[in-house]
DNA sequence: AAGATAATGTGTACAATGTCAACAATCGCA
DNA sequence: TGCGATTGTTGACATTGTACACATTATCTT
């Protein structure tokens, strides 16, 4: 339902009746809709880290240039390309793992995790420790640089998803992906 | 209801009821529930412009240092600020006026204006003008950068208000802001 | 093995919502 | 004056989240 409709296709009686039970019965494995909503965003944004994995598999297979920093770089691209990719392949379930409400502090729970045992924020994270540790990112500036490089991709997917970039061609949203990433790799 | 809700507390039969008038009489100027909540997000899109041009006004008010790159730079931070602003003071609106979906081209629709007359993607738009107009902006960057930026600014707004960065502490949220549009004026 | 306790599921019920169809009143204009 | 368009009303239906009371099944302890 989440891949389908997104957040709002997430409806409790229709869970039931796939799972055949009562409507009721879904009470005694979550406290309300919220609860279930919850814990499908949780395994949403699990499906997001595989598809960043993906990506970043892409590059780290390449066994990279020998140059940390290119590598670096070319480890964020594919961080943001990723998650792009997840928001334009999974739609619903983009909008299910980063448009309900959570906290910080749970972006490295393990039930957000994918395949590879990471989050979504872990592994943003750590392609910026590559920086980091590549002299690209300033000390000064790799406290919360997560927030502003995820700021800028999220963004670009919910316009393009659920707001007034809809209906863009693809090749534009190809484009538009491409140049916030540059404007990232400038501006970090 | 926008205001406090969002726009998934824009319900046909509450606006009805405030209005004194029975459930179906929304049909009459409504085709169905949807079309209600497009109209309402451009009104709410029409109260961003209007947070926005505060913004822009403080800075535009100093009139200039005389620096045209200087004054370019200030007023598109005031305008990334005065959409974040209106972001956190009113988040509902905030939601309701860019998480509907809605086609590019629409954005210079004057209903989506405020009382200025101009939309936020226009207001946006004349920032961006100015910087090339100060050369900051190379012209071969110059295309579509309002996305760029945009999807800055809206990602970090809907991490805050309604993802998993809710509930960050006010001054994360202004110092991430900063940093935002630190990135976006390195990286444009 | 037997019984207590937790877990899970069922039925019925209620208030809310979006929406359809048919009917009524009102207003503007020829 | 009368007619068409606009706006509103009543009644109805399917769907949803959720509360309460009750039944069944697992599980664990004695």
């Amino acid at each position: 339902m989440a891949q389908l409709g997104g957040p709002d296709a997430v409806v409790l009686r229709e869970a039931t009746r796939r799972a055949g039970v009562s409507p009721n019965a879904a009470y005694r494995h979550f406290a309300d809709r919220g609860a279930l909503l919850r814990a499908v965003s949780d395994i949403a944004q699990g499906r997001a880290a595989d598809a960043m994995e993906v990506e970043v598999a892409c590059v780290s297979g390449a066994s990279g240039t020998g140059d940390a920093a290119t590598d670096a770089r070319a480890m964020l691209r594919a961080v943001g390309t990723g998650y792009l990719a997840f928001a334009r392949d999974e739609p619903g379930l983009f909008r299910t793992a980063f448009s309900v409400p959570d906290q910080l502090a749970n972006s490295f729970d393990a039930a957000k995790a994918g395949a590879a045992g990471r989050t979504p924020f872990q592994i943003l994270s750590a392609a910026l420790d590559a920086w980091a540790a590549a002299g690209i990112l300033p000390p000064e500036r790799r406290a919360n640089a997560e927030l502003y490089a995820w700021s800028a991709v999220h963004g670009l997917g919910m316009l393009v998803i659920d707001g007034p970039l809809r209906g863009l061609s693809a090749q534009m949203i190809d484009g538009a992906t491409a140049r916030v990433l540059d404007m990232v790799e400038r501006g970090l």
